[in-house]
DNA sequence: AACGAGTGTTAACTAGTGTTAAGCGATTGG
DNA sequence: CCAATCGCTTAACACTAGTTAACACTCGTT
């Protein structure tokens, strides 16, 4: 049997951050419980779990500013957030980026059994490579370039090149403004994001030979990058 | 043979309930059964049943608002209405809404079978796919697209692609309106409900190009996408 | 130092999206 | 038939995003 896989789970609910962590454990997961999303944040910079499962709705830090937090550690940690029914669509959605997904209460543990082990699966096929394929494209990350079948690459540049990094790291996925923006301009200020706005344009134009792919904006929230 | 449909019955007269319980369960559905509506929806959240078959007249809470407090949780599972012959054509009509339907007591145990079998094959459908096709028209939701025929594709917004989604979703059935008001906009409130006007009528712009297709309103209770 | 190519930022303008408002039309119950 | 309610449509508005071009900076070359 394989190393057993590192869980956080933040949860200020006693008894029910008990039964998950119990429910997982019979399953060979470690679980790290949690009762707040500033003990789990601390938790997290000492343990880096393999994946993270909080709950939205807790005091002192709520889960969608830790997971903001932690995504500016490391933004290929899968995340699964509970949700309370009455979060809106839109909200949870947005929310729903970077390898996140989410789980409305009440669920079942085999509900969550299943959203943990397709997020690990899909982790683990992302990290091999840095050579992508884009819909016809090839897209190699670290030379910077990108071909469109057997034509000649063209050359990305720093920001573009990472800009897509993240896009396609996240594809068929939201992928969230003020977290990319963050992640490649320190800030997210106007400045910086009119700066994005004018990258995302230029990846569209290269990327227009292949109109199966699409970067398509969500309002309020980001970008996904269909493909 | 699979896994036994689980069935929540929900019937205030225990004769009845009962004989309903057996004979479902002599076709191998696992049936439970409940004697009210408060107790039926604490056993859905418990047990979260693959089909309801609830009574409409029920002390403490009518299968209705049953119907209604469970559709904010799930709004795919199929549900069908136990109705006396007393309920008005018109009221049963406006709850049979995404995945509903509805019988007449008294009523053959064929004919509930029947019911639930369409019901299950309707639901199983509809899950596979984000692509679906309505008339004339191929409805990318992912890309937010909508095709008609060979022409290019039309852009849709956010907003009205998870609108159309959700009409799709129940396509040729009623959508409640506060259902679908409290999914994506958070609130039913006054301002919602104008803001979802204005996206009905778009969709129906969009959607014009093949007549067959309409997006019929239920006066009081929702929208129905025919097609 | 002066130049030029390449890269990213700032600015100005344009376009798109969703909400609010207002007036009109349709349906229903009395 | 009238009044009340609900729904439909158009347009104005505020906000967000997209596009283009000018500008500034860096870096290597002359």
């Amino acid at each position: 049997m394989s190393e057993p896989i590192n869980i956080l789970l933040a949860e200020d609910e006693p008894a029910l951050g008990q039964i998950i962590k119990e429910s997982l454990e019979t399953r060979n997961f470690k679980v790290l419980l949690c009762e707040n999303g500033q003990i789990a944040y601390d938790a997290y910079l000492k343990e880096k779990p393999q994946l993270l499962v909080l709950d939205v709705m807790m005091p002192k830090k709520d889960g969608f500013t830790l997971a903001k937090e932690i995504r500016m550690e490391d933004d290929t940690i899968p995340i699964i957030f509970l949700t309370a029914k009455s979060q809106t669509q839109d909200v949870v959605e947005g929310f729903t980026i970077g390898g996140n997904d989410y789980l409305k209460k009440p669920f079942s543990i085999e509900e969550l059994i299943v959203r943990i082990n397709n997020l690990l699966d899909r982790t683990k096929l992302q990290k091999n490579s840095e050579v992508l394929i884009i819909g016809d494209y090839i897209f190699d990350f670290p030379k910077q370039t990108l071909q469109f079948r057997e034509e000649a690459s063209i050359q990305l540049t720093h920001r573009e090149a990472h800009l897509l990094f993240h896009l396609m790291k996240n594809k068929n996925e939201v992928l969230d403004r003020s977290l990319i923006l963050n992640k490649l301009w320190g800030t997210d200020d106007f400045f910086a994001a009119r700066s994005m706005d004018v990258f995302i344009t230029k990846l569209r134009k290269k990327l227009k030979q292949d109109d199966s792919i699409q970067i398509v904006n969500v309002r309020g929230f980001g970008y996904k990058l269909i493909c």
